[in-house]
DNA sequence: TGTGTTGTCGTAAACGTTTACGGAAAAACG
DNA sequence: CGTTTTTCCGTAAACGTTTACGACAACACA
């Protein structure tokens, strides 16, 4: 069914090198004869067979996106991703580079899917998704010198990937400044507890502004649970037990600031009133709740071109003439104010 | 850097035929030689090279899934597809498939990005969301004989492939139902323009409901618009300027709800009180939105497993025993009852 | 002992490409 | 016209597998 670079070749009277020669847009091959070629191969419906070119070539034009949904995540998965992935996508598909999904099961580590794809060659390079600070994926790529970038910085590797992350420091500092402005001394800060890179981030951050305000970090304000809406729930009421309760919390994720603010209305207390409430990663959960929820906002889809765009400069076969290049960058968010603060 | 197939056989002193049976559990080959070639490949780390398998054996193991988002959802797309996803990518790799995402550019077909994956053979099979009614893909893949399923019906191709939809029908049906008991006789029906297959079915189920019930169709109650929030926003006030309004509508789309709530809000109409709103495909947001949505919920993760087995039931190579089989399921919803009906 | 059967393995072809190499013809040059 | 260069193309190897085929030995059977 199928028509291969012989057909073509036969159907024309030439060799297939010659063929492949004008398919590939080489240099030694007669005007004339490519064009033939071309008309050809348009004519014939042919396309070159990828599983071949993958073997001769050594490289399969696939790059591996590798994400691991969060336990507790069953019903609706991380709304993140997806317009990062379009972006990703997008991108990829411009220099005519497939994207293979790779999920972990949930809470748990994925070496097993990741040694996979990398033994067998599936995919060209890889690309990781949450980032932990400690992250035995980036140190099995690395020892195996396979190619690889990470959405979110981590403190395995060194700086020998390229890397693009989200400014979850200076979202803290930017929270905590935000809360202080509008007369707040006692602000809480409420992170997941897994080893994700981005909830030390925040929490600098957060120390950072307190201490220019000469504001004392306050233990018992600091709390972490998990990542979904069970463990804001969960831990909220901890904070709120503190001899000296806060008049603010901030979130370092969606979903446990809607677990948050469940706790907080069973007690009686009603967000953007009694009480201010910041979420560090936008969703549009935080548009539509009620009261909404002032939040910071990444642009994932640009973020998902760049770090594209980030990886394919690191390597050989894609960097432009100025050779390759790794690129960490971090990136701001933007504020979007809302009623909850 | 890698170990192919000669160097563990050079490294066993055995042909490179013996030691590619031995690992593929073929009957002819002696269980001591078996044995040691099993040991070698495990200490020299050995694992088969996916290209050259893909070539001589005309399968590259890996399914395509082509989701296209809708024009406008730039900032957040569908959180519909991650949960579909996450179940299709956890049992294709069962099998040891792997996923391939592609996607469109938002609003415009995807013939170009279709036709490469099946011409250059980059997938086995192809797994269709977003169906049309009349879907050039459907049309396209069935002719090419490339093997594919998809997530919805459509009048297309007939019944050659296997599908997997949401009963659509059903709910409109049961909503309606639910709003006549609750005393609502002026029912106003949304759904999305496009020519998506759901639309087409929703509005089935509400007109035989309505008939069932002896509630004469409105045509003015009937409207639809961009399957986004704008759309609702724009076509809600439609229906309510009609001579007779409604005192209930049925959102065909979680985007056009929450669009539709807020042109009710701008005329001083409050969702649950002054209004019933039902939404036929629940995302979180309907849950956080105030007054929380009653909405009709699929499972997805779990339709994502089971259309990956009916795909590979489908295929001679997977099929069991009783050979391949075209499945059709209609999968219902659950009724999940909140505030605003 | 001769013949058929079984178990095990090596040989080599095949999958569809790309590409290094060399050769023939044409062109350029003296 | 002889020589060198250039242009163009064919040949064949290579990528890493799987598998059809045949060979050989061991064994069973008559």
């Amino acid at each position: 069914m199928a028509s291969s670079i012989h057909d073509l070749a036969r159907h024309l009277n030439i060799s297939i090198g010659t063929v492949s020669r004008a398919l590939n847009g080489r240099a030694d091959v007669n005007a004339d004869t490519r064009q033939r070629v071309l008309e050809a191969a348009r004519k014939l419906n042919y396309s070159p067979n990828q599983s071949g070119r993958s073997l001769r070539q050594g490289a399969t034009r696939s790059i591996a996106f590798m994400l691991q949904p969060h336990p507790g995540d069953q019903q609706y998965g991380e709304p993140f991703f997806i317009p990062f992935l379009t972006g990703l996508q997008a991108r990829l598909a411009e220099h005519d580079l497939d994207l293979m999904v790779v999920m972990g099961e949930p809470g748990q580590y994925q070496q097993e899917r990741l040694r996979r794809v990398v033994e067998t060659r599936r995919a060209d390079a890889v690309v990781l998704a949450n980032t932990r600070r400690e992250d035995d994926r980036i140190d099995y790529l690395s020892k195996a010198g396979f190619p690889f970038a990470t959405l979110g910085r981590s403190q395995s590797g060194g700086d020998t990937y390229p890397s693009l992350d989200i400014d979850f420091e200076r979202a803290g500092d930017e929270a905590v400044d935000r809360l202080v402005a509008r007369g707040h001394r006692r602000i809480a800060a409420i992170r997941p507890s897994l080893d994700l890179n981005f909830g030390y981030l925040f929490l600098d951050g957060y120390r950072k502004a307190l201490k220019r305000h000469g504001i004392e970090v306050d233990p018992n304000l600091i709390a972490d649970g998990f990542i979904n809406e069970t463990g804001g729930y969960q831990v909220t009421p901890q904070v709120m037990r503190s001899k000296n309760p806060p008049t603010a919390i901030i979130f370092n994720n969606d979903a446990m600031a809607l677990g948050g603010c469940k706790a907080l209305a069973e007690m009686g207390i009603k967000p953007g009133h009694d009480m201010a409430v910041i979420v560090i990663v936008d969703t549009p959960l935080c548009r539509y709740f009620s009261p909404t929820l002032t939040a910071f906002r990444p642009s994932l889809e640009p973020m998902g071109r760049r770090l594209a765009e980030m990886l394919l400069a690191s390597l050989p076969a894609f960097a432009g003439p100025e050779g390759t290049r790794i690129i960490h960058e971090v990136w701001p968010l933007e504020l979007i104010a809302r009623e909850s603060d």
